[in-house]
DNA sequence: GTGAACCCCGTAGTCACTACAGGGTCAAGC
DNA sequence: GCTTGACCCTGTAGTGACTACGGGGTTCAC
């Protein structure tokens, strides 16, 4: 009935390479599929979607435990989505932390780009990059 | 004269521990310091100084050998503009890119805070994740 | 003079992959 | 029916940027 896929196919229909979805079941976050006869890995489509599921949270910056969580909770949609709304929530300040930094930084690279000088001018990334410790929200490395 | 810093005195200093510190000396991203008689590193202000552009170059999410042409093009503000502006440049445009992979990011995950509902059920953020290919203007993993 | 807090070095572990070695399988073309 | 090449398998090791640990030496306040 369901379309069958390789480790391969499925692949190319997710745009996960094989050797991350073998480590995506290695590491739990995607179920064993059944085998051929002579061993292959045989997929189905909900196997897909799970995996186009798990690529988007990627994207998206989510580590793999925070994936698992999702997919526990998309897997039971009767339980309140409290958790996954506060993983957003948390992600996207880290995310907007990061975007203001970037803009800071983008501000002194182009200052930088239109400098005409030709010396000591460039000490500005320098400076700015040492000077800007103030309003970092961001956690420590 | 100037005041002499233990690593973990230095760490304390600019926010990075004295573990990753001897990892930025063993990739040669931070000179080896000189020692006391007893083997233990001493750093000066200076050291921190070049220590605080590090990290805040790594919160920006740059990498380690970007930083190293970072700190070179800072080290070298007489150096031909030609040269410099290009490293600026280029760093600029990879900056630009990151700003904009992160506001995709921050759209889609701020549509999905504002998920209202109880459950899981209709739960914005696995809905999102689930209608996979929509908007994604990501690059692959 | 002793105990805690620091420092040294080297190695191994983490995360999320990615690559490789050394083999087996499958389908197409000759 | 045989070869070729693309695929699949497993297990292990490498990547980047740390982080932790073990086993030892040093420093300093009490």
């Amino acid at each position: 009935m369901s379309a069958e896929f390789t480790i391969g196919e499925l692949g190319r229909a997710s745009g996960v390479n094989p050797e991350t979805i073998r480590y995506y079941e290695r590491t739990g976050l995607l179920a064993a599929p059944p085998r051929s006869q002579s061993g292959y890995r045989r997929y189905d489509a909900d196997a897909a979607k799970r995996l186009r599921f798990i690529r988007r949270g990627r994207e998206l910056g989510f580590a793999i435990e925070e994936i698992k969580t999702l997919l526990q909770l998309a897997d039971h949609p009767e339980a309140p989505c409290r958790e996954a709304d506060s993983l957003a929530r948390a992600h996207l300040a880290e995310v907007e932390a990061r975007i203001a930094d970037l803009c800071a930084m983008r501000e002194v690279l182009s200052q930088i780009v239109e400098c005409q000088s030709h010396t000591a001018e460039h000490c500005r990334l320098i400076e700015t990059l040492d000077q800007r410790s103030c309003c970092s929200p961001l956690p420590p490395l």
